[in-house]
DNA sequence: AAGGTGACCGGCC
DNA sequence: TGGCCGGCCACCT
């Protein structure tokens, strides 16, 4: 088995640390491809069946969780993340500026 | 093999 | 921030 992109993006998301969230774009952007955030997306899809995927850390841009319609139930997502001390307000991540993480390795 | 699809982003108003 | 639009690219059928 190579190393597919979808593996390089899951692989990333695993290094987001505890209550902390990420961007898309930033995992794209770590990759060298900025403007395939959609491609990124796409992957958090297929780390649904991995279990050591926080998908539920990586949010859009502007700290909206544009994913949560892809976990179960409606408010899973901001279940996960709020166990994590973080705030969710009207599906967005609150000081989502304060709590961006993007030191990938 | 070609086309459709998508958990997005950046620019503009 | 919000809405609209065009671009982007790997994966699936």
């Amino acid at each position: 088995m190579e190393k597919s992109f979808f593996d390089s993006v899951h692989d990333l998301a695993r290094q987001i640390p505890y209550g902390r969230v990420s961007t898309y774009g930033a995992i794209a952007k770590h990759l060298g491809m900025a403007r395939s955030a959609r491609m990124v997306g796409w992957a958090m899809n297929a780390s649904h069946n991995l279990e050591d995927v926080p998908a539920h850390r990586v949010v859009n841009r502007v700290g909206l969780l544009s994913g949560k319609h892809h976990f179960e139930g409606t408010n899973l997502m901001q279940q996960l993340l709020e166990n994590e001390g973080i705030k969710i307000k009207n599906n967005q991540v609150v000081d989502f500026e304060q709590l961006f993480w993007e030191e990938f390795q």
